[in-house]
DNA sequence: TTGATTGCAAACGGTTTGCATGGGA
DNA sequence: TCCCATGCAAACCGTTTGCAATCAA
């Protein structure tokens, strides 16, 4: 499984005895379709554009409950939280004008031998962050 | 190795009519010193142990001007900024328990071709975080 | 002299918390 | 029923801003 689903956090839920609201249920699903990578306050937005509705202290509660259980990754960039439902290792390219962020597979960068950093410390896992202009911005 | 000095700042500050305070002095003096990435507050309180103080307003001052300067580089992590006083291109290796940040030289990590990359958007430049338990830490 | 910089405190924006109410299991 | 989760609003914390006083050039 590389990705936040619904059907898995159903799983969890009923292992740990934790309750799945309409509200969960609704962030849940916006974040395991969600194309980019979006704000508590996107999904704020976006999971109220319709019921059910959920307060901000939810989609923080929810977020955060997801995060402990490594079902959600958050990127910081510029000092606010970014959420990543792809777990599956990968890399960024962020935008340096418009700030978004779009994965970038780990196949499109060579694997790079990390045995020579073994005098800083172990190495469990690496990420690249690439910077520059989105296809987007570049046009304007 | 490239680093944040204060010949080179108050060289820029003539050049750009710009007015070097006993404030800025220290602040820079403290960051071209650090071994670490200090944060905002680091600066604060290890300025203010001695004469000149600078309050917060000016410490956020300087660190925005040497940023826009190029002179000063932002790292997030878990949301809170971190300085860092070296220009030189360089990568990150974070201990994922003692939160400590340290400097990877480009040279220890192979380049990378990001012609590939040309797709998704003009990338500038790049940097590697790598994550594990530094050597501190292992011995624990 | 003069306009950039300072200190202070208030404002700001994103995140967290406290508490009474509501609703899954 | 029994807690966990919710909504609301206040608190919190790092960063920014407005403004009058100050000081480097």
């Amino acid at each position: 499984m590389e990705r936040l689903n619904l059907k898995t956090v159903e799983k969890l839920a009923k292992e740990h005895g934790m309750k799945m609201t309409p509200q969960r249920r609704a962030i849940i699903m916006y974040l395991q379709s969600a194309k980019n990578h979006p704000t508590p306050e996107d999904i704020l937005k976006v999971v109220n554009r319709r019921f059910p509705m959920a307060s901000r202290a939810t989609v923080y509660n929810t977020i955060n409950w997801l995060k402990e259980r490594g079902l959600l990754k958050e990127i910081f960039e510029g000092g606010i939280m970014r959420l990543d439902p792809n777990f599956h290792s990968h890399h960024h390219f962020i935008c340096r004008k418009c700030g978004k962020v779009e994965d970038i597979e780990f196949e499109m960068v060579p694997d790079i031998d990390v045995t020579e950093l073994s005098r800083i410390g172990a190495v469990e896992n690496f990420e690249l962050t690439f910077r520059g202009l989105c296809k987007n911005c570049q046009l304007k």
